[in-house]
DNA sequence: CATTATACTTACTTACAGGTAAGGAAATTA
DNA sequence: TAATTTCCTTACCTGTAAGTAAGTATAATG
């Protein structure tokens, strides 16, 4: 079973893409069946109702996140190449079809969530800011990036113009990603 | 009867109340109808279908747009009461309930519209584009903002910002607003 | 006054959504 | 080998979505 059976996890792999594509309100458990060529119920039986899916969905974002930062979170480092690494993964999602990110796509459902989708949503969001305030914290005490205020709440106005980056590219096409980002460097005074 | 019955704009307003509160696949035309005390098929009387009612709410805020900002646009004048103007709006919108602007709340549904759909969309944020590029071009000719880089791609990237940052105060409370602004501020010197 | 257009309602259709109950084949365990 | 668990299918249910066809009351027009 488990060693050739990976249903489970193929069905987290296709909802988080067609929740990046769509939207929480649309997908159907049919367009997570179809293409893995099985049943609809096959579907309930992993995740018996769509909240709970979503919930493993999040849970399954925020896994990732951890493992990708786990090491910069412990002991530091460069921090300009963290930052780099964000742009590319974002850049990487983009191109494959997720236009945006597992908060993005549920931000517009989010008074729809249980309290503790919603809850989960919102460690996800910390966690992500926690670790990017690091970078950009750990960044300019290393004199790798200069920036006014507190590193706080540049690392939120840097995350929401990445997201809001993202719904621009959809509609508008890649290069506003491109534009962004230069910015972004521009701002923390690393290009020009 | 137009004297009497503005059942039109009314469904406007509700629609547009509720695409920005729960997105395109978020709402049904029932939605609609009922707060308004008619019936379903009155909806599809004056908007025969979802697609055209959406178009519909693309071109209304558009013309909203063109409205306030037609002054600016025609004579220059100064720069940063614009911004503020704009920061102001977005917190009244937030408030009442939009969490989302329009293009934000399309863009996730954004491959399922109708090229005509697509193409009225992307205007409408192209129009805001050169709006607000205008507002920081003026601004920094007449010494209210300092930034590097082109105006245009400085302009994206705020605008990119301000969307995000909907989104994340949607999930994480008004203080993310509040936080991005100040950031703004102080990218364009204007706030330390 | 008769006609026609406007702005609806009533009453339906079709399709699909999320979800469930019962059963069956294969592997695991007792 | 028998019983149980795992992972699925078949066959269904209920609700609701978008949309339509036909009819009606009111107002405007010839």
């Amino acid at each position: 079973m488990s060693a050739i059976s990976n249903t489970r996890e193929q069905i987290i792999d296709t909802a988080l893409q067609l929740l990046m594509q769509r939207g929480m309100n649309g997908f159907s458990y049919r367009d997570i069946s179809e293409p893995l060529g099985i049943k609809n119920a096959a579907v309930h039986y992993h995740f018996p109702s769509k909240a709970k899916l979503i919930k493993s969905l999040i849970r399954e974002s925020h896994q990732a996140l951890r493992k990708g930062t786990a090491e910069f979170m412990a002991y530091g480092g460069p921090a300009r190449p963290q930052l780099e690494g964000l742009f590319e993964f974002t850049l990487k999602q983009c191109e494959c079809g997720r236009p945006v990110c597992v908060a993005g796509a549920l931000s517009v459902d989010f008074e729809e969530l249980s309290s503790g989708t919603k809850e989960a949503l919102n460690r996800f969001m910390m966690d992500t800011l926690a670790w990017f305030t690091k970078v950009l914290e750990t960044g300019r005490e290393q004199g790798e990036f200069q920036f006014n205020g507190c590193a706080r709440n540049k690392a939120i106005s840097i995350m929401a113009m990445i997201q809001g980056a993202r719904q621009f590219a959809r509609i508008h096409g890649p290069a506003a990603l491109e534009c962004t980002f230069k910015q972004i460097r521009i701002d923390l005074g690393i290009e020009d």
